[in-house]
DNA sequence: GAGTGGTCTAGACCACACA
DNA sequence: GTGTGGTCTAGACCACTCC
């Protein structure tokens, strides 16, 4: 290639496509040029039109087709990720601030040992916190782990009580993954009183279960939040993966 | 290399290194055999090995840095996604079915043009419909479009009325992306009555905005789903991207 | 058969990290 | 300086698609 500027060949090559692809020169559906006519055109070897290409590929903006060819990708509107981190719960700016309210060590009952796959009455933890932004209580969140006497889990859990985020401190420990949902719910007696809030006032119920990486759940968090105080974002792409 | 399966040389390599941090015998944080190094030892070229590599990178499995090494990354347990589209909002088996309840053009209000960004008074088209499961009625979906006379996005909507799906079928036609915030409501009266349920039971308002490729809001959907019926649920590893 | 992407090689030079 | 990953080349053969 002539003149190289500071970014890599693949890179601009990338850029150039993504913006016929942005700018609406290049549609869904539609073919992109040869690999080998992409290398003549750039002047660069094939090679690094492929790296470039991997690049579009792995963006979600090309699909490739031994054969066939490469064209241009519809965007995947209905694949939605969000953080969940006790960092960007309420969004990038707003911090939770996490207060630890109790540390149990108690009999497990039907409903947790069923969650975390262990005998009903089998010894588990519990950890309550209540999660506060600047406006106030926003959430009480309760967690359970099978009690593992020794487990470098449970004694940094209870340590430093902050669920997604302890967890994820532990992975390197531990392979493991996340499942989450999110329920409508009214807030009860107790919970209402600990977020300075009223009986069925609305709220979101999200319950989160980590599993190791042998797919056994590592622990389950239960959180009521303020209806008013909390709304869960989330958007079509991922937030840092753009080219 | 010598002997050679039917998967290729890079596929394997990276089969080989996922089961090893997988099983754990590779924990996060550990550092790979260097390039050259697994060069050698697979017997491949570097570029192959680079290759394998790639695919552990993009699934997530490692993380690269160059002048140190490659090293097994910690599963991001705080990166959610979900599917949001009609056929999986309630899970994989349930489909939900939409009955178009009505279509109205109207001016906009205040909140609707500060939400699709146009003039206050303006047109637009409001689309009413209600999504339900075998079980009975879900949710009630209220979505706002910009008038545009001729827009094939219009059309196309009144005639097929479901949101995400609709619109992804358009994106064809346009790149675009999607915002969703979800939210903990309350059932008003008219949608208990729509929803045959009651006045002050819990609810999931989810809003959902569509933009074009240059960031105009293309659409604005709110719904609102019977809190008994509706579970949102997320995952922190992708499906589908799995080595 | 001609054209496409998929895999692979055996080198090369560079930027960066670390000692 | 040595070792690492990052970029790049100029070829090659294969599998696949379409004519």
């Amino acid at each position: 290639m002539s003149l190289r500027s500071f970014v890599p060949a693949y890179y601009q090559l990338a850029e150039d496509l993504k913006n016929k692809i942005e700018s609406g020169e290049l549609k869904p559906g539609d073919v992109i040029p040869s690999e080998a006519q992409l290398a003549a055109q750039y002047g660069v070897s094939r090679m690094t039109v492929r790296n470039g290409l991997s690049l579009l590929s792995k963006g979600g903006y090309i699909n490739s087709f031994q054969g066939k060819g490469n064209f241009v990708a519809s965007p995947k509107m209905d694949r939605m990720y969000f953080y969940f981190s006790e960092n960007n719960l309420l969004g990038q700016n707003k911090k939770l601030d996490a207060k630890l309210l109790s540390v149990d060590v108690l009999a497990a009952d039907d409903k947790t040992a069923s969650k975390l796959q262990v005998a009903v009455g089998s010894k588990i933890v519990r950890i309550e916190q209540m999660l506060s932004s600047e406006d106030g209580p926003v959430a009480i969140d309760r967690r359970f782990l099978p009690y593992i006497k020794g487990a470098p889990l449970l004694e940094k859990e209870i340590e430093y009580a902050a669920f997604p985020e302890s967890m994820s401190r532990h992975t390197e420990l531990v392979s493991a993954h996340n499942g989450i949902s999110v329920q409508a719910c009214v807030l009860m007696k107790e919970e209402a009183k600990l977020l300075s809030s009223k009986v069925g006032f609305p709220a979101l119920c999200i319950e989160q279960i980590i599993y190791s990486r042998d797919r056994k759940p590592l622990g389950w968090s239960k959180m009521i939040c303020r209806g008013d105080r909390f709304v869960l974002k989330a958007v079509s792409e991922p937030y840092s993966e753009r080219l």
